[in-house]
DNA sequence: GTGCGTTACTTGTTATAACCTGTAGCCCTT
DNA sequence: AAGGGCTACAGGTTATAACAAGTAACGCAC
């Protein structure tokens, strides 16, 4: 975990972190403490505290004045929900992912695309349609638009092995920073039908994403159909001891998952 | 926003939160920069930046080395994505919520749902079918299955004003701890198209829920068809300073809402 | 006019240093 | 033995200072 570039307090930081989460303390134990830490990395204090401070914001420890930092109980820090993407969602549950580019060319930018990418109507974007699937079997299709930025970027990248946010976070060091997603329901055409192999009006899970870089341009506008017999969403809903009680039934969405759903359904 | 006790850092975020959640600046507006808040508090650069790195944890506002401190948009700085109920939803963006309850009677359970409920099958089970309207229009229709026990509390309350959570934890104390919820895609069969106003084959949203109670019993199972042209649901995903880079582009939930379109679209 | 370099300003990183506050253990007094 | 105070050590706050790195705008040279 030696990143020469990186500033000290992330290299201290992702060192106590790896060491955390590979399991090398308790929970609850004490780690060692900022002055420790100063000798041991060689830094000054300020440096130390800004590594703690982020592992602290991280939910991996909590700092008690007088006494030490400690190691956060694993299971307590999980207060974020992600959603995640097609490939992470189908690899961790051992399903090889595969991915056919059926269509990749430029094309005027519609009103409502170039809308979402933040460029002029008719300015020459790319499109990507791709049919994703688990197993050599088709699951969703999805159109892609890319500002002309950002598809020169990947004009190289097959994108049949990586994600785009794969591509421009390891080759180029763009990371997605933000995000919107909406997920709606509606019915499959002739063309998706035909490539996902359903009766035309079959039923679909819709998914619209826009996705931002850190300085607010848009990386892309993508519109994904799901096969409804195939995928859904599943949401875990809790209420912890951080959360008040009384808010009539509103509970914290505390883990976003895919599911695909087995042929024999 | 004085307090005296306080430490300084804490002043200023304190100041800089008010004044950002009161709107006195637009999302994206540029702060004064690090140095202009070190002569307007007369403090080091050191406490000015501890109190942005506050506001950047809990996603006020974003920095860009070279340009400055923005303000982030306010939709996205909430900690937790919450999921909210369809009148929560309504009443928030003032469309006044109506229910119609079009079924309600005893029945013996399906192997399904007495699995959900956690009873013996062909146990005697109320289902309630409730068609849910925004402004005297048509936008769900949901069949609920509760266990006798529950069925029992809720017998007096018509359920036409209120949730079944609002009566359980207003009149009977008993809060909602924990959930499960299916979100997928399904055409609309003949009888929940009629009550929807729709064609039979139109295209559904599905949501299913599960809810617990505090003592892991199950309060009810749902299933509910929201007209896809009318219902969406939303999700704001955002990668802050507590996030580490490098996850392949799986951004954290920030916010999670039901979006109702106007009839218009 | 174009292009490149300089400059001013921004946030990012880090060092040194001082003092405050909270905790626990030790020792001395009662 | 019980009590209080002293002390060593933990993290919390803050000042001063310097340099790095990213951005934008201005101006000069070609």
């Amino acid at each position: 975990m030696d990143t020469p570039g990186a500033p000290r307090h992330e290299q201290i930081s992702d060192w106590l972190r790896a060491r955390i989460e590979q399991g090398q303390y308790e929970p609850n134990d004490k780690l060692p403490s900022e002055n420790d830490l100063c000798e041991q990395f060689d830094v000054s204090r300020i440096t130390v505290r800004r590594a703690l401070q982020t592992l602290e914001t991280e939910g991996h420890l909590y700092r008690r004045q007088g006494l030490g930092s400690f190691v956060q109980d694993a299971r307590l820090h999980q207060g974020l929900a992600y959603l995640t993407d097609f490939v992470q969602d189908m690899e961790q549950r051992g399903i090889a992912p595969s991915c056919t580019v059926v269509h990749r060319a430029p094309e005027p930018a519609s009103p409502d695309v170039a809308a979402f990418l933040g460029v002029e109507p008719e300015t020459t974007v790319v499109r990507i349609d791709r049919v994703r699937q688990a197993n050599a079997d088709p699951v969703a299709f999805d159109q892609t638009w890319l500002p002309p930025t950002y598809a020169e970027l990947l004009a190289d990248s097959p994108l049949t092995e990586q994600t785009i946010f794969q591509v421009l976070e390891h080759a180029y060091a763009i990371p997605v920073v933000k995000g919107e997603c909406r997920i709606g329901a509606t019915q499959a055409d002739e063309d998706v039908a035909a490539h996902l192999h359903l009766a035309p009006g079959a039923a679909l899970l819709l998914m619209e994403r826009v996705s931002f870089a850190e300085d607010q341009s848009c990386i892309f506008y993508q519109t994904r159909y799901y096969r409804a017999d195939r995928m859904s969403f599943n949401l875990h809903l809790a209420r912890d001891a951080g959360t008040p009680a009384g808010g009539d039934g509103a509970l914290p969405v505390r883990e976003f998952e895919s599911v695909l759903r087995g042929s024999a359904e």
